[in-house]
DNA sequence: GCCCTGACGCTCG
DNA sequence: ACGAGCGCCAGGG
């Protein structure tokens, strides 16, 4: 029931919106937390949908190594990069500086069966 | 209804 | 240690 494929979006938002300012966050764990770890890739699809969304800052959430893969479908080209900046985050080359530092790991969301 | 692509991650060579 | 390939889930043509 609750496992629509909609619903996995609204998770993955759900998360991304709890990303505190001046951290980051990995495809990884936001497919962990939602309940499917290997979801990673449709994490990463979601979050091209919530570019509809300001309530979710996709500039936040980079791939496993700290780079900022999706830069590629920001408005420009280091527009992910300048919001990362502004929030603290130092960005050189699309990496993120002392990533570890920065990551912020979501809570694992209830699923409600 | 089938095939391909995609903002990832892990395993194998 | 590095590179290539496969698996995962969902959407579009």
């Amino acid at each position: 029931m609750s496992k629509l494929p909609a619903d996995f979006y609204q998770k993955v938002y759900a998360v991304v919106r709890q990303i505190p300012k001046g951290k980051v966050t990995s495809y990884g764990a936001i497919a962990k937390a939602i309940g499917s770890p290997q979801s990673s890739r449709t994490v990463g699809y979601a979050m091209n949908a919530s570019h509809n969304l300001e309530n979710v800052p996709a500039h936040r959430v980079v791939n496993r190594n700290g780079v900022l893969t999706g830069k590629h479908h920001f408005s420009g080209t280091h527009a992910m990069q300048q919001l990362l900046e502004a929030e603290g985050i130092e960005v050189i080359d699309d990496q993120i500086i002392n990533f570890e530092a920065h990551f912020w790991e979501p809570e694992v969301l209830e699923a409600k069966e």
